[in-house]
DNA sequence: CTTGTGTGGTTGCATAATAAAACCAAATGC
DNA sequence: GCATTTGGTTTTATTATGCAACCACACAAG
């Protein structure tokens, strides 16, 4: 088999959501739909992507339950693409992107936006790891356990 | 050009993680070197992934700043791929996508290993986008600023 | 209802990326 | 010194991406 590699399978949760949102396009389609894009046209012209590259992220991203398709809001005959809870629940995602950009970007002069609380205006804080109880935790606090500690769970790979 | 689409010169910083990250392999053999992994060969058979492909990913990752090669701690002659600190800052990206797959996953019980709080021994929270002053922010509750509130700055696509 | 236009795709073709396997040189182990 | 391991590169096959052309359906105007 040559076939690109799946992650379907696996065992790690990291390539799990890798499987779904691993590709060059499906984020930058979330972003868009974050921001309240809807339609296969304005997904289109936003992102400057092919439409039949579009037209299968779509479909992928409807197969792995991230959006869903509508009836359009407009009461015109043609559908909408929106973001289910799924969807939404990649927002944490993007703003570690984003964050990890802004802060070690060999360029960030050429970053346009900032991210901002709306309320104040200011920017939003670092995303930080903390334990159950509120401690934060640096990457070196933490561990990797299996799921289940004596259930007898084992798949492939490392995760 | 019918070249793969580059995110190198946009604004966006989410489009510019992604130019780095954003493929296939990039974020698992992070993952990998978070976890200790050093040489080619143990990249190689813990990833199970083609020896070509991984010594282009690798070289990747080191002219993006990702990682760094460094002559083999063991005393040998040959090199080893370590992290830099832009390498350690994608931490949070990856809990961000553990935690999706873990949240949303239509098959939760095939995933092997969860994050947990070394001292406690107990899962790591849920991350958090908190504001400057601490309150706590739902992606509502924010939104994208121009980087420089009035220094002209504009370039390409949104973000 | 007929004609034109915009929306939302699909199809075909060229090129680039990925994958597997073979190959290879240098380092290491014996 | 000789076999083996390590760390790759090369070759070749397959898949994905990107662009452009095409097309069906919705909709709007007359």
């Amino acid at each position: 088999m040559v076939k690109r590699t799946s992650f379907e399978g696996d065992a790690c949760p990291i390539a799990r959501s890798l499987e779904a949102l691993g590709d060059w396009w499906s984020l930058l389609i979330i972003r868009e739909a974050l921001f309240g894009v809807r339609r296969f046209g304005e997904f289109q012209s936003k992102l400057g992507m092919a439409k039949n590259i579009l037209a299968a992220r779509l479909r992928s991203l409807v197969e792995h339950g991230i959006l869903a398709t509508a009836p359009a809001s407009d009461g015109s005959a043609y559908q909408e693409y929106v973001l289910t809870p799924k969807g939404r629940g990649t927002f944490p995602i993007l703003v570690a992107l984003r964050q990890w950009s802004e802060e070690y970007d060999d360029h960030p002069e050429e970053i346009a936006t900032i991210l901002v609380d709306r309320e104040k205006g200011r920017p939003v804080k670092k995303l930080e790891m903390r334990a159950e109880d509120g401690r934060l935790l640096a990457p070196a606090d933490t561990t990797i356990r299996p799921r289940q500690p004596s259930k007898g769970v084992s798949r492939s790979r490392s995760g």
